[in-house]
DNA sequence: GCGCCAATTGTAAGCGCTTACATTTTTCTG
DNA sequence: CAGAAAAATGTAAGCGCTTACAATTGGCGC
């Protein structure tokens, strides 16, 4: 057995680099004379050391600079004090806010957060949500309601906690904090209904493995057959969250004869597009053709014409996630659905037909 | 203390939830009827482990479910094969990109991402730093070379690899990957004098704590001394990241008399605030007005005009950075200064006076 | 001052895994 | 096939911390 291997001694043959900073808890109890565990409490629940000591220990902190040893405490209790999160795409802005906020309020009660992305592939979540399992995180957030059912299985039985936001389902089976993108959706159309448009083109997002992008279409069907209005294969492109692409798609929906009058579109990156492309075409927006969006994106309400689009409640529904979460690993059993209003704006972007 | 309130098995009087998911190496030992130390070298460098033996162990892997319990490795190996990441925002899209091929990169060796964000201030920086090295981060990632000094001196001390991102200088004391924003800035300014402005304006992102946005105003203010052309601070206008900020700067500039007959901006989200101030102001871009930008994000290419900017090559620069953690990670000593171009792209937002 | 109860502390057993070192097995030489 | 070197395995000591449980202390009423 190694005998005289300890660290900070010359000729040490061990290679691994000191845990944390070289100082652990032992040498702060010895500095303030007091064990191990008055330290230990004294870092966890101050109000269970006595005055006295916590001043020694604290001054012994200060003095060694000591940092607890994340990995040590994660073993001993069981706990680790991260969340992760595991998004789409970090590659554009809407999820962006939310998860800022989400992380500020678990950033106030002591949790850091992991964040992983997936690109739009349920398969590549499953991986990634079990790369922050091993990492023992303590709860989850997930974007949206399709997920692969085992992901499910699995946290039910490690019991982590977890949450979807972006989706709102009263009938959904688990906790989910959102709005309720059909609903949206069928104010999104019926408010062009409503200007007078008959003709529709559909720019819907990638509807595979994405429930958000889902509803909001179905929901504009909706919206559009309640009213009899029919729409072709044609009048509905589906395509992924690209300028370029959403552009393309715009092109084919502005070549149909008779060409639409109104453009709904899945997302507002998506709107973008249509808007450009029409532009590019010379096609007057709102005069000739009538655009929506969905999310609300900060630059939604500065470009010309200013973009009317549902908006989205990021910052909120982050910060009740988390709030959701922290209640959940505090032991108390908050409401599990929480459903959060998600409004059509008005702005210049549609018109009368 | 609470009793018997566990989960799983009755009359437990643990509290703390099963560790990773109840199944341990030894379990797996046992079922394969060799030693933890085996299973643990099976894990790391199945090559050392005989053939035989390795069936026997994968089939218990899988037959009890095994996963890793991440912090038991962490503390008995001082390796937790996370990275850590730290950059000024998350709400746009400028470094989503980069740190979206950094994880690809890094996710291939192994690693997992953890991603803070500090608001651009160095204090908070540091403080998220501090949080990541308490979590045992293997390595870090910065944005620029702006830093609390106390925090390289504890990354030395720590010797914890780190590199910084979208800035390089030749005299540079630490490691980094990225362009030269100063020069980049020149070629900004100077497209603009050949083109034959003379009257400028600038929109920089915030200084402080900031050295690309100083570089990048420093750049221009080189670029026009050289050519004999002064700025009034009037003509100087320093904003935040914001749309409805730069497009308040923006109206400022455009109010001076004589009128600025090209802008010269900090970042690509200020270009198109001006871009779009101009327009509601109905000033014409680019015949009336030249307009620059920096970061050529996905959207400035599409823009009606489309806009002259400077192609920063986040893609690369992730990748990189990422392949200089690993290798440091691997004992290696990779060139610490990598300097990447970040040049001009020519479009429709700049023309002759 | 004394006795009692509650508030504080200390003791020490792990948490699940890695790894130095010792031991055993295999493979190679001659 | 003996003997030595190489390869594979086992043994067991921690990694730095938390936390039951036991032991101590302090505060108070009389």
């Amino acid at each position: 057995m190694a005998r005289d291997e300890k660290v900070g001694a010359p000729g040490n043959k061990r290679l691994r680099k000191p845990a944390a900073n070289g100082v652990t808890l032992q040498h702060v109890a010895e500095r303030a004379g007091v064990s191990t565990a008055t330290v230990s409490r004294y870092l966890s629940r101050p109000d269970q050391v006595r005055q006295a000591r916590r001043a020694r220990i604290e001054q012994a902190v200060a003095d060694l600079g000591y940092i607890p040893h994340g990995a040590a405490r994660a073993l001993a209790s069981s706990r680790t004090q991260t969340i992760g999160a595991i998004v789409p795409t970090l590659d554009n802005a809407i999820f962006a806010q939310g998860i800022h906020a989400f992380q500020r309020r678990l950033q106030e009660a002591g949790y850091t957060l992991f964040i992983a992305s997936h690109g739009y592939s349920l398969l590549e979540e499953r991986i990634q949500a079990e790369t922050l399992l091993a990492r023992g995180v303590d709860g989850m957030l997930l974007i949206g309601l399709d997920h692969d059912p085992g992901l499910y299985r699995r946290l039910d039985k490690l019991g982590t906690p977890y949450v979807s936001a972006w989706s709102y389902d009263r009938r959904a089976e688990r906790p989910c904090i959102g709005f309720d993108n059909h609903k949206a959706a069928l104010a999104q159309a019926g408010h062009l209904l409503d200007l007078g448009h008959r003709r529709f083109g559909v720019l819907a997002g990638v509807i595979r493995d994405n429930d958000r992008a889902r509803d909001r279409l179905e929901g504009v069907r909706t919206a559009l057959n309640a009213r009899g209005v029919a729409l072709t294969p044609a009048q509905v492109q589906e395509c992924p969250y690209e300028l370029g692409a959403s552009r393309a798609a715009a092109k084919r929906l502005l070549a149909l004869d008779p060409r639409p009058t109104a453009i709904v579109c899945g997302n507002d990156v998506i709107a973008y597009g249509a808007l450009l492309e029409c532009q590019a075409s010379g096609v007057d927006v709102p005069a000739e053709i009538s655009i929506v969006g969905f999310d609300d994106l900060p630059l939604s309400e500065h470009l010309q014409p200013a973009l009317t689009t549902v908006h989205v409640p990021s910052e909120t529904m982050g910060r009740k996630a988390a709030e959701f979460l922290l209640a959940r690993l505090g032991g108390e059993d908050p409401p599990d659905k929480v459903e959060l209003a998600a409004n059509l704006i008005l702005r210049a972007s549609t018109a009368p037909r």
